[in-house]
DNA sequence: TGGACAACCTAACGGTCGTTAGGTAGGTTG
DNA sequence: CAACCTACCTAACGACCGTTAGGTTGTCCA
């Protein structure tokens, strides 16, 4: 036996497909719209059996948005062993990449937090806010470094540049559809217009 | 008298006092989380009085959100009259000023239309599309003409840089607080790494 | 003075919600 | 074979929801 707790966690099991059908919901209609009795449903189960698996719905709730972040994370690490160190437009890029493919290539659990948190009750989002931070510090640190390199310009508060950028990035969610445009080059001109703005 | 219909429509009257809740609610806890007892309570009346003056739950909506656009709209116009035609940044300023201002200083409205639209119920959302479309618009002209004038770098595709823009500006309701930070510098901010980037 | 009307309230309707207590089928294990 | 455990189901609970039919109050006008 591999544990005492035996519960299954494969890709198909009862909870993970709990997990991926409220994921969608909740990014689709928001998590108050979402019943449990919906997401039952269509995973072919009754309502009562989600109780198996989570305590409440908001243990649910929280389970995705952690689970958003650590695709998230994932992604950086990602970027940070491939990206490029010079330029450091072509690095920021590596890691705008990765973030976008946290929300559209990664399941629906990146674009359902960043959808879903702000509204999150509040026991959730307390839950949720320090794994969250850790996040975007690894981001300011990036940034941090890069202007006292002197990459960036000096007068930029890379904390609000940061929140910008996320602010950009993350709103793609209400409208690019990756089955149309083509996520590198989406990727590049998110970067380009960060990096060196509009201006001709 | 003024007209067929007498309904008080003053700031303080009922009905206005009831899209001041509700918009508020929206903006902070969502479309479906925020119940019409909780709004009737709130400004002082039982759940069934909000039926005198709407329809609905989702004419009530409908309402608020057809008001924040008309604050953008309004901003927008106000922008246009006052802002310098050159140097083009000082004009893109003028008027990402105007869209704060809408979201953080002329009622809830504007920024719970932000917050609220992607999860509308369909129905509102289909009524509400065309005059968001149009004001969208104005700003996609605005800086195509800017482009056409060479004052956009020709490679941009101004439609992703004005959705770009939008979600940078839009997600700041998430964190900035006008108590705190100063809102003539924040809209400089956001046009300087729009225009220009933030690289050195 | 009396009727009309705006602006509410009362009380309830059917429905859905999250949640729980108590089952049960089927595989695994001693 | 019996005990056990996982992964569900059944059936119901109380609470809350949007909504409605039918009052009630106060003000204004003729």
């Amino acid at each position: 036996m591999a544990a005492a707790s035996t519960i299954d966690a494969s890709p198909d099991s009862g909870r993970a497909r709990i997990m991926d059908e409220a994921a969608t919901s909740f990014l689709h209609h928001g998590y108050p719209a979402t019943s449990l009795r919906q997401i039952a449903t269509a995973v072919g189960m009754k309502a009562g059996s989600i109780y198996y698996h989570f305590a409440s719905k908001e243990e649910l709730l929280t389970a995705i948005l952690q689970r958003g972040i650590s695709v998230m994370q994932a992604a950086f690490d990602d970027a940070e062993r491939t990206a490029p160190t010079n330029p450091a437009a072509a690095r920021v890029e590596a890691h705008v990449r990765a973030h976008l493919a946290a929300l559209f290539e990664n399941g629906p659990y990146t674009a359902a937090h960043v959808m879903t948190f702000r509204t999150a009750p509040a026991a959730v989002r307390e839950a949720i806010v320090p794994v969250r931070d850790a996040y975007e510090a690894r981001w300011t640190e990036l940034l941090a470094r890069m202007q006292s390199d002197g990459l960036i310009a000096a007068g930029v508060d890379v904390h609000v540049a940061r929140l910008i950028l996320f602010g950009a990035m993350n709103s793609t969610v209400e409208w690019f559809d990756p089955g149309r445009g083509n996520l590198d080059r989406f990727a590049a001109a998110i970067t380009q217009q960060f990096w060196n703005g509009v201006a001709a």
